[in-house]
DNA sequence: CCAAAATGTGCAATATATTACACTATCACT
DNA sequence: AGTGATAGTGTAATATATTGCACATTTTGG
């Protein structure tokens, strides 16, 4: 799953800065740094955090072949 | 996000057990089990290694209101 | 009903994600 | 050029995910 330039992006979009993004969920700034960049290996909860301050949204599903 | 059942349901039509999911992911029978249960807070790596041996994705995308 | 297989739970040890601080680097603007 | 705002990096401390073991519970098939 890459989600790095995803955040990046829709941070950006948003006009937040990594410290509004920390603020907002709560998360240290250094780790919004390492999952913008892909760095580490965050918890499912960090990215929760993330996503719903960023209004993303992470689902699993049957991976189509081919698709 | 919802996605101990669907691991569940998905190991359980690809005929494995809790145990054959371990050797085949390399992680502890009881992270998966705290996986199906939604018990605890998996990282990333945790889900994508399931994800992986099941066929399921992970995906992140904009959250569309109202869908 | 019975036995074996599969699943669920408590606990201590280990690995590692997260945090906080200090510092450097880059970028935008005047 | 220089100042302030934003972003990247090293390290040590803390919180917690993961592991392994032992045992209980449930489920499945004969």
């Amino acid at each position: 799953m890459k989600y790095g330039d995803l955040i990046k992006e829709r941070r950006a979009i948003l006009g937040l800065t990594q410290q509004d993004l920390s603020d907002y969920t709560g998360l240290s700034v250094r780790i919004i740094k390492s999952v913008e960049a892909e760095t580490g290996n965050p918890t499912l909860a960090t990215l929760e955090k993330i996503a719903e301050v960023l209004g993303l949204e992470i689902i699993m599903k049957v991976k189509i072949i081919n698709a």
